[in-house]
DNA sequence: CATGAATGAGTATTCATTCAT
DNA sequence: AATGAATGAATACTCATTCAT
């Protein structure tokens, strides 16, 4: 027990994932390679093959595990049970606070994303193609709330100006409130 | 045949850069490769570092390229005379049918810009970005016409918007006017 | 299920032979690995080992089954209390039947023997090597009724024959009699 | 010219042909890998695509010109002229010295034919399937020389039996003439 | 008996770049 | 201007085997 620290084995998968996240962050996708994850966490390349079936499996770990931190933000910040336009105004709050607070995230979701011959099955998507969002946004279009347009150019704007603020905030020195953002959107959006 | 072998250099330049176009179009950025263009081209592949110093500036001179069809694009389409008012509806106008028309160039240029080490300096841009667009951008805002916010953000919804309208129109069958998304543009855009 | 777990590790000393054998025969030799036999019978790679001591020792194991198969079709057809010329005779058709009837056994025994640096030992052998049958065409030769050659190449020409029938019928749809390949073994090995 | 040693680049092919051929006939094909052959002509592992495609084209090279020098050896010995039953025995004793002296040659073609996936196109093949052979054979058939069978099992039983012989001459210190061997083929094959 | 973890060596192939000719 | 040759590093993935639990 003293000099047996062997059960840390499902640490592994989560050091291996970590640092797959962290190239995709400093590099990109197209930076990941067996060989890099190996040698962050301090093991063999092929073990890598031990805790993933493939380089593709060990991406869409990476991706699986984003989506849920994602839906979980949503989860605990929309509240179902309130009317649409509440709803509809707490999705763009949560959209400005997680393009912020989880920029890292909403990249590696990108970028896996839209990688050539991407890992990641159509239904999965980034959170602005997400199946509930756009059915909140067909519901407020339904509604006659939002303009009657595809909802997928809703989400667009959401996501873009979304976006847009929190790269502007990270990487430009922007320092900014968000609610001139959330009004350019809400006049994009409603009718 | 004798004396015009001068001329081969410039077509084979050219040559090379459509190779480049044409893979970026078909497989994204990072499949091109200096064996690719060369192959396609029907050279040798060293002979590609006759004709640009890098594979990094084989990539910026088709950037430029691109980025220069753009450019004529707006110069043909909007009227520098022309009141404020006019100018930024026919730039949002000009936007859409480029969006439409020019999806391979649009593509190019967002695929070079956004790879992991871009060769493409941060004053180049994507024609959302352009120094002449954000001067018009900022004197819709000063005018009072435009929000009072980082002319980017306008850039983004127009650029976003107008990319989004281009994609459901190719790539998923859709069959609509642009009239409203002009209008969801410049309801986000206008005070 | 408490007390019959011991019956257990025959069962997957059988499974895993005859998971080597199934690839053998789709897939030869060469592909066989620990890593498949394993997945086939849906126990860890590294049992293998409890059952093997080597990947050698299973495909000897695979070797001497065939061999034990092969050894009891010939016991089962040849009555050693005939007369030398119909034993003969007896051999030369039984090995027609097994060619056909035993195709993946022959190709089994085949592949094995032909490796590289094959775990089979020189005096174990193909059935046309086999030394019981080797001593039946030195007494065939002794006889006067066979060739006074060496008593392989008697044993070549009928492998080889009926091989090649087995060949033709199961796998070029050729459907010709024995009778003929028959006529030529014995006009070959006959004085 | 003293001190530039480098117009030898043909040379390299060759090089590289003889070193899969070694390797071939000392370990088998499936022991041939382009870093061994690099490695045994003293290049990098890369440069062996500069010299072949592929590591098929490779192997497909060597069994083309192993091919050839088979050919070659044919059309030396058999007069095209010659009446039916002379170039049917001049065939059986081409194949018995071919067994001999091109032992090499054979086993190459032999090895390389038999890979799981062979680079050889199904009309390629053994000297012993050969399209030129089976004509001759089927002429023999036609005239009435040789026995009305596949003319696939005539040429079976001079090719086994012919490489048997030059085995038990190589391998097995067997010291015998071909004479007999020849009469063994002739009763088989002849009417 | 069974397993998961580990490893090092091996596989074919592609790449950007350099250089002498 | 053009080329063929060369290279070293990188890629994903498989393998036989060992070992502590």
């Amino acid at each position: 027990m003293i000099n047996n620290m062997k059960k840390k084995d499902t640490h592994k998968t989560e050091q291996l994932l970590q640092a797959a996240r962290d190239i995709i962050i400093s590099d990109g996708v197209a930076a990941v390679s067996t060989t890099k994850v190996a040698k962050m966490v301090g093991i063999a390349q092929s073990n890598v093959y031990i805790y993933f079936k493939n380089k593709d499996e060990l991406l869409l770990s990476v991706f699986h595990h984003e989506q849920a931190r994602v839906k979980a933000f949503f989860d605990a910040r929309i509240d179902q049970t309130a009317d649409l336009t509440t709803r509809l105004k707490a999705y763009i709050d949560a959209m400005g606070e997680l393009a912020v607070t989880e920029w890292d995230t909403m990249t590696i979701l990108e970028q896996i994303k839209a990688m050539p011959h991407t890992p990641v099955a159509a239904e999965d998507a980034l959170p602005s193609d997400d199946q509930t969002v756009q059915a909140l946004m067909q519901d407020g279009i339904d509604a006659g709330i939002l303009k009657p347009v595809d909802p997928r150019f809703h989400m667009t704007v959401v996501f873009g100006l979304v976006r847009r603020y929190s790269d502007l905030v990270r990487n430009h020195g922007y320092s900014a409130e968000f609610a001139p953002i959330r009004a350019m959107i809400w006049d994009a959006v409603a009718v």
